[in-house]
DNA sequence: GCAAAAATTAATCGAATTATTAAACAGCAA
DNA sequence: TTGCTGTTTAATAATTCGATTAATTTTTGC
């Protein structure tokens, strides 16, 4: 049997320990399953890996990068506020779309290993945070000038993120208790979108008296 | 060694399950640390339930009535819509206050067996879907009347949830990165209770031309 | 009180799964 | 050729964890 050079032989068992990782989370991942969809021997992933944990932590470093890199990318562009809300909302929406297991891997990780958020914290804490300050900012300042309601940037983005991920996270339910087919379901998520871009917006709006 | 009743232990049994299955799912519990919880031997689990599977299925199962008892309560009522739609979002809101883990449950037992899905369906998916065609005829008619835009009880239900159950996912993570102490996140929980309804309520107002 | 049943425990078994090693071999570069 | 890297197969050690058994204590009914 022919073989493949290191990079892509580890690359594709990080692509199949992903996948079931994804779908299964640490404790009922195996790794014979990583292996096999991997298209390799058990004992490679010991020789690249040496243990579960190991495959585990490159898998989930990997997302937890590409969550932040990419859902947090706009908000420190200088773009005017409400599109720059729109576009985070739609921005944050797409990247569920392609990675609609993100949330799922993420909150079961750190159900396992409560610890794990001091370990991300550490990683990109100061930029969520200089991002929180700026958007901040630039909420009071739109405050002022009566266009939106007084919020805090938290509550802004516990809004975005609450619209955006929990469709994600229940999905399944929703199809099976509503009879929708494959093609329904796939055109109610894509509506979504745009009403998750409503919500946030119509939640910004300035009180009325 | 003193004893307990029967159902003085049993009880004990389950409340210790509810506990750790509640925070770490099924595949990541264990029956020694359900049994060590309980304060009685493994074997008694055995004795009380037969399997893990059993004991689990009891927890399960009474948590997945109280949500269905609980979170869709008001929205058969007759009252005002939007006292209805607020109530509501309350109701919900205050039922994951007291039972803040019981998403992370649902959500991860549906990941391990996708078939629980339908499980649940058959015990309450008639009452569901009896509500929602009610709530979706309330909503065509204040359509028709002006007073809201034109919504579809599935979004608006899905708003709800997403508002209420992701903060409830999340907090860990946001406490750690905003570095909350425990009295300040619980001032900001509670503080998202009329935000959720604020919300709920904005994205259902009439567009604006 | 006493015998039978129920409740409980300690000890351990067995299955599943992960980690590890050994031996062999193919491809390739020096 | 020689030697190194990557890879495979095969076997097995180690561990974890749920399940079982057999013995012990407690409760209960008579």
């Amino acid at each position: 049997m022919p073989t493949n050079n290191h990079t892509d032989t580890e690359q594709a068992i990080l692509n199949a320990a992903e996948e079931v990782f994804l779908n299964k989370g640490f404790a009922m991942a195996k790794t014979v399953d990583i292996a096999k969809l991997a298209g390799v021997n058990q004992a490679l992933l010991h020789y690249y890996f040496r243990t579960k944990d190991n495959l585990f932590e490159a898998v989930f470093a990997h997302k937890v990068q590409s969550v932040i890199s990419t859902v947090f990318e706009v908000l420190g562009k200088d773009i005017p506020l409400m599109e720059k809300i729109r576009m985070q909302v739609e921005l944050q929406f797409d990247f569920l779309l392609s990675n609609p297991k993100v949330p799922f891997l993420i909150i079961s990780e750190i159900a396992r290993v409560p610890q794990r958020v001091e370990n991300i914290k550490q990683v990109v804490g100061k930029h969520v945070q200089q991002i929180i300050e700026k958007l901040q900012a630039e909420l009071d300042e739109a405050h002022r000038e009566g266009k939106i309601r007084k919020i805090s940037a938290l509550n802004l983005l516990v809004n975005m993120l609450s619209q955006n991920v929990l469709l994600f996270l229940v999905y399944p339910i929703f199809q099976s208790f509503t009879n929708m087919s494959d093609s329904d379901l796939k055109k109610f998520i894509a509506n979504r979108k745009q009403e998750n871009v409503t919500c946030v917006l119509n939640s910004l709006k300035a009180d009325e008296s």
